[in-house]
DNA sequence: AGTCGGTCTGTGACGTGGTCACGCGCGCGG
DNA sequence: CCGCGCGCGTGACCACGTCACAGACCGACT
């Protein structure tokens, strides 16, 4: 079975194949899949690896809008492919990354054909505005140990996270000072345990109430 | 000519004859539309007036998300009918509004048929999607006075602006001392004169400089 | 006219967050 | 061994958010 069958259920065998058909593209971890201004080509899937999306402000802080995972469409190129308007943000593969690239015309013929891509674009976008409104939530109205211990939580799966403090000051869209000074606080109270790019997870618990903390 | 010809330029005369058909409901001045974590039960489209869209924190701040105005659709209740997901924001009438729902079939019948429908919907989507993503940024990058200029022009196209400091500090997501305190500065340096409830502007251009600065 | 309650606005104090300007230590390549 | 870059810590300062009040103003009611 493709890809197309498995990310796209319900979608009839005859155009599931000619989705299989596109060639697949792999862009290396680190690569840019575009930036802020650009016009999109085609309509994006991403089948393996991870793109993450984020927004940089003149002063060059940043903070990261949602990331693309398999199975996925980046619903920036959706939005310029509809609404003509360019991008906002930059997306860059935080792994390698496979993806195939819808040309418009297709895109376009299955959005008038076919009932299941457009529920598929459809939740997606719903999705991803639902995301940004939480995001624009978070960022407007709590303090950043609880945007910071949620990330961390996100990230620190395994229990550590590997990262310096200006990646995660970027993720949470804060600056890298205040974050080295939140962490120490929070190591101060046995939260966590820093070393140089690391950040140990020790009370995930309490990382977790602060995290939903307003 | 009824208004689904008007606003959905491209639309099958049939088609937009059935929209033209949907009774219209008014909604008086300060109505409330829908609340967080409502279903919606219908695609909304705002033929006159006004209605906001707002997003209120764990402490009682608010933000202005984005305001639908005539010829617009409330998207919340697209997302809604696609992606099942639930209302966040709340959203209020600034103004009497008149306002046609088309059901939920309907909408999902013209999805299919029509190009045009499809079109309007998306840059739609993709409109607001641009909004939201430009206020995330303003909100998470830019300093409360630039915030409040850009508030203050574009509510004032008169040269004067009938608001409380609470209400500018609910659309622009800040509090109200602090809109007191650079509503003050900015009147001793004569960019505005404050009155009880009123903010009348004194100097525009240099009101939108600041609005631009970072 | 007086007064009463609600709304709008000013003010001081305090903690958090963002910015700037450093200095310090570690690791790596020359 | 010596730079050099990078990650990190620190202190000072300003912008913002919050709390607790105090006036100031307004309409309504006696």
């Amino acid at each position: 079975m493709g890809w197309a069958a498995a990310s796209l259920p319900g979608l009839a065998p005859e155009e599931a194949a000619r989705l299989d058909a596109l060639p697949v593209t792999t862009l290396p971890r680190g690569a840019r899949v575009f930036g802020p201004g650009e016009a999109p080509q085609g309509f994006a899937m991403v089948l393996s690896g991870r793109i993450e999306v984020s927004l940089t402000g003149p002063s060059g802080r940043e903070i990261l809008l949602y990331a693309v995972e398999p199975g996925q469409s980046c619903i920036q190129t959706t939005l310029g492919l509809l609404g003509d308007e360019p991008y906002s943000g930059e997306a860059l593969c935080v792994s390698d990354t496979r993806i195939v690239v819808i040309p418009a015309t297709l895109f376009h013929a299955l959005m008038a054909r076919s009932e299941a891509f457009r529920g598929f674009v459809f939740r997606a976008l719903a999705s991803r505005m639902n995301d940004m409104t939480a995001l624009l939530e978070r960022v407007a109205f709590t303090r950043v140990e609880a945007r910071l211990a949620a990330a961390l939580l996100d990230l620190g799966r395994s229990g550590a996270v590997e990262a310096t403090h200006a990646e995660l000051a970027a993720r949470i869209g804060s600056a890298r000072e205040v974050v080295s000074r939140r962490l120490e606080a929070m190591a101060k109270r046995g939260l966590v345990a820093t070393d140089r790019g690391r950040v140990e997870l020790r009370d995930p618990p309490a990382l977790k109430r602060l995290a939903e903390a307003q």
